[in-house]
DNA sequence: AATGAGATGTTATATTGTTACATCTTTAAA
DNA sequence: TTTAAAGATGTAACAATATAACATCTCATT
């Protein structure tokens, strides 16, 4: 049995967020696109912690930074990052999560938890052939692929749910 | 090869629906539950074709039926024609589609035409296997599972898209 | 310095979904 | 058959999420 994934068990943080700040930054530069200050700020945002955050969240901390941001600064520092993966949206949270594979090309999945609503972001082969094969079974040619699993984390499973 | 899946191809609609309203009233009879009027109209308004509709969309057509509704109305009766499993919740669109497995457990998957928007609803146990076995890797205890894959159907991937 | 593309500011509005409470209907008990 | 409880619907207001449209600014290149 492997241990706990990242988001599951306590550990420096901050590393996540250096990491995904400093990668988000080569991949900006590799692609020529501009990492601004807003689009850094939001990013690290995100990245607080291993929990989505919704794009109203994102605003009103812009707000206590004394940013006067409207929606459309944060939709769009948004639009950017998961349009060079650096961002996902998670559909069914209307929320976002910091990609933990950015720059790689990859189909993804994600372990929501219910209770600690910790994210974890995974990438399985066996589930995206499996996916590939039943697409292609009805003559369907996939683009993008969503594949949320809502459920309890390791740790959350462990204790009783409070009711 | 086999033929392509019903909403694919030309078929006789109407008799998708009525089969969808007759199984709706067995599965509400079976399970002592109320099939309302209202409930039995939004769910024929959301089988009125394979590609889903808004809830405010299905509300719009209420209001041509002279029912005055308001969003509660609508909302109301998708979360029970849900809870029954008659219709599902597509998230990457918010909108509602009829389910086609209606009374079985199942989990199933989205294929979702971003050009015509029809959807296809399969159950494919390969990709449930795959998706069951990657959250015990990490011990995650899943409960709702939700797949979407958008893409070309085999119509619309057969035109040129127009651009 | 002039230009143009990209980025941001700003205001307003669209879309989707919920809360709270009143009223009506159905069921089943008294 | 009244009555009470549960379930369903009506109604108004509102919350949460997202976008449109247009003005302005910034920065890299001429
Ligand atoms: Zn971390
Ligand atoms: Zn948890
Ligand atoms: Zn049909
Ligand atoms: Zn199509």
């Amino acid at each position: 049995m492997s241990s706990s994934a990242i988001p599951y068990r306590p550990h420096n943080h901050s590393a996540c967020v250096h990491q995904a700040l400093s990668d988000a930054r080569s991949v900006c530069q590799r692609q020529n696109a501009r990492l601004t200050p807003i689009r850094e700020r939001v990013l690290e945002l995100i990245w607080q912690s291993h929990k989505p955050l919704g794009a109203y969240d994102v605003l009103a901390v812009l707000a206590e930074d004394g940013h006067n941001a409207a929606p459309p600064t944060v939709y769009r520092a948004l639009d950017f990052l998961q349009q060079y993966g650096l961002v996902h949206r998670i559909a069914s949270l209307n929320a976002f999560t910091g990609c933990t594979h950015a720059g790689e090309h990859h189909t993804c999945l994600f372990l929501i938890c219910r209770a600690c609503r910790t994210v974890l972001e995974l990438t399985a082969p066996a589930v995206s052939d499996a996916v590939a094969k039943a697409s292609q079974a009805e003559a369907f040619t996939p683009e993008e692929t969503i594949i949320e699993i809502a459920g309890l984390c390791p740790n959350c499973s462990s204790e009783p749910t409070h009711e």
